[in-house]
Order: structure tokens, then sequence, then C-alpha cells
DNA sequence: ACAGTTCTCGAACGAACGTTCGAGATGCCA
DNA sequence: TGGCATCTCGAACGTTCGTTCGAGAACTGT
């Protein structure tokens, strides 16, 4: 199927749109199992046309995943700056995870999906923006632990846990059946933070602190 | 590299040999990136040798999955058998992922992350047994719903989350850091049950019967 | 020793792959 | 209008892919 959107006319939009459709199509095929073929059919450029923005496949896939990265970490280290509280710090690393996974499903699954298809040096350099992100994370938990007395849990294995949670949403979100991103962050949340068991009190609410919902044109 | 180990003279004990090393070749670089060529190095089985065992690719992704996925549910029904602690069936439903996930890594990276590779009608039949599997690990959660007075929490979520969890273990599982499949089923299903934050009394155990009445004054 | 089944593999098939190249179109400033 | 840089693409390249085929080796029961 050809693309629907027309095709940008200058330079830095038609890199954009390619880069678009091609993160939809290595989410459907998968890195190895897509051919730069199928990426000029789904993008409307030629075979070798596409080779003048990009020098090889690796370089795309490579572009696609440090974008995405670097843009959800840059909004997230941004939404953060006015936010101390340990519970909404961790609620908005969720938020935020979660927002962009709905709203661009095509790209979050090719950065969780296809993170080895990355030869060196792409490879590294994709690594190292991941333990950035795996870091601030392990920052935020850290927080929130020394909030209250810690309960001897292993610290790596819970925020490893808490991205289980939040990557694997790829695999089986529906549209149709399951809840947007708010609803989403709550239930996950609540989860990490007090489990499926009532505390025998009342039913908990998360909605710490003076988060505004931060709804704000990027940057 | 060939294989170092020698390989069986009987067929039935050679297909399960060649059965072993794809998955390992697969895991290591994608059902769509390893070629047969691949395989044949791995097996030590000649490249049309293979084809007098497995009529295809498809087929040998499939019977992997199947396998995999068969012996890890049936293990788990017959260890459920004797338990009716709600708790305890969850615990155990845990323990029987991540024993079979720690053992046969190469197997269970296939399985996870392998699924969509699968073309029909073998694509059907795999998403079959993955639902027996969902509704099975529904059905202990819901056991442990009605064991107290639920919170207001979509299970199907909760449920999806505790797989999250447990499938992404592949991504960021160190021998020689992480804990072995006991202390990290421990890990797991305490964050499940419980969550991270600690329940302002003591330390809680979760290998009760029953609800220990966590008297809680949350944060 | 023979016949028949089971198993093995080198060689080759057409198809699809990522990438290259040079000729032609298009846009922009003189 | 002319000259130059930017952009486009059909055609082809060498390679690798999954799969096939037929000849022969190895084993089995007699």
């Amino acid at each position: 199927m050809a693309t629907s959107l027309p095709i940008p006319r200058d330079s830095q939009s038609k890199l954009v749109h390619i880069l678009r459709y091609s993160a939809q199509v290595f989410s459907e095929h998968g890195f190895e199992g897509a051919s730069m073929r199928d990426i000029s059919r789904a993008t409307g450029v030629s075979l070798s046309g596409l080779y003048y923005y990009f020098e090889s496949k690796q370089k795309l896939l490579y572009l696609i995943q440090k974008n995405t990265f670097t843009y959800i970490l840059d909004r997230l280290y941004a939404r953060l700056e006015r936010v101390r509280d340990p519970q909404a710090r961790l609620r908005l690393l969720v938020q935020n995870h979660l927002e962009y996974f709905l709203s661009h499903p095509h790209e979050m699954k090719v950065l969780s999906h296809e993170e080895e298809a990355l030869d060196e040096p792409f490879r590294r350099e994709v690594a190292a923006i991941k333990r950035r992100y795996y870091t601030l994370a392990r920052e935020i938990f850290d927080g929130l632990a020394a909030e209250a007395s810690p309960p001897a849990l292993n610290p790596r294995i819970a925020v490893l846990s808490l991205f289980g949670m939040m990557n694997w949403v790829y695999k089986w979100y529906n549209p149709e059946v399951d809840p947007g991103a708010e609803e989403l962050t709550h239930s996950i949340v609540g989860i990490f933070l007090h489990g499926v068991l009532p505390s025998a009190t009342e039913h908990p609410e998360f909605q710490l602190a003076a988060v505004p919902a931060a709804e704000s044109e990027e940057t």
C-alpha cells in the first residue's frame, strides 16, 4: 500500500517522512524481515532515492532509535524539573513512557524489539542513551526507597521489572479494549508501588503532590 | 563454530538436537536474521540434510515454539494440581515460568521474541496455546482477587503486567549479577502482590496462606 | 550377500536481498 | 536564459537466501 499522505517537498521534512514510515515497516515486519523495497513502497520514495537520505539500512534503524529515545528522555528530563516528590516523579516516568508509547506505537516497538538488530558502532551509541534512561529511572526509584524505610528489595530487579511492565505493553495493547495512557499509568504505578492485594485499609489513591498534567507544546 | 556435542545417531534424538541448537541460533540472530546455513553450521548437519527432518524454516520455528510452550504449560498444570492456596498458586506460576526461563534462555527468547515471525497456520496454533496459558494465569489471579476484597484494578492489565515483568527478564538477566530463579521469583511475586513500598508495618513475608492483616499507613 | 529402507549431502535452482551508478529532472540564483 | 547544486530513479551489480534433487552411504532383517 502506498503512502496516503503527500510526500513533503523540502528535504528536511522528507527525511522525517521517511523515518516515520520506515518505523512502521520495521515494526510490522521486523528489521531483518523488512526490505528496502518495502520501505520504498511505504514511503513512496524510489529504492535508490532512499540512499540519498540514508547511507544504509543500518543507519536508518539507528536514526529511528536515536531520535525516538532522545525525544523520550529529553521530554522526561524537562517534566521532572518541576517535580520533587518521589512518588510523583515515578508517576511521571511511567506516564511519559506510556504516553509516547500509545501515540507512537511503531517507533516504540522498534525501540523495544529491534535493539539487537543494530550493529556496531550504532549499537554502542543507542546503548549509551538507554543507559542514561535506566540510570535516571534508578535514581527516581532510589529517591522513592529513601522516602520510607526501604524493604529488602533488589533495586535493580525492581526498576527492570517496572520497565518490563511498561515495555511489554506493545505486545498486548488493544486500543479498543484497553484504557488510555492516563489510566494505564495509574494501574501500573499502582501495581508497582502497592501491589495488587488490598492493603487492608482503604483503597489507595496515588494522585499525590501537585503534578500538573504538564500539557505542553513540545520544544 | 561447530557443535561441541556429538551428533546423536538415532533419528529421534537427532531431531531434538537440531531443535536445541536451532533455538540458540534463532535467539542470537533472530528468526529472519538466521539462515539455514547458520543452523547447518551450528548443528553439524548439512544444509540439505536439515530438510530431511523439517520441511521448512517456518516449521522449524513452529516446532521449537510449540514444544517449549507445551512443556511449560503442562508442567505448570501438574504443579498446580496439589496446591489450592491462591497466593501459592500465583507463586507457582511465576516460579515455573522463571525456572524454565533461566534454564532454557534460548528457547524462552524465541518464544518471547519471535512469535510474529510465524506465518499462518502455525501462528494460530501457537496463539491457541498461549491463550490457554493466559487463561490459566487469569484464573489464578481471579482466585487471588476473590480471596480478599479486590481493589478496583483491571485484572487484564494486572495479569499482562505480571507477564511483562517475567518476559522482560530475557532482556536484562545476567547470571553473574542477578539472583537465581528462586530469589527472582520471590522479588517479582513480592512486587506484584505488595508493591515496592513498605507497608508501614513489618517487612511482609509472602509465604503465607492467609492474608496477613497488614495495617498500613501509606505515605 | 542381498534387497530395501533410512539417512546424508554436494550442487544447483530461481528469487530476493542491500547497495551502486550515472543519466536525467528540478529548483535556485545570476 | 544559463550554470550549478540539489534531488530522483531505472537498471543493474554481486551476494545470499530457502529450498530441491538425485546419487550414494549406512543400516536393517534375511
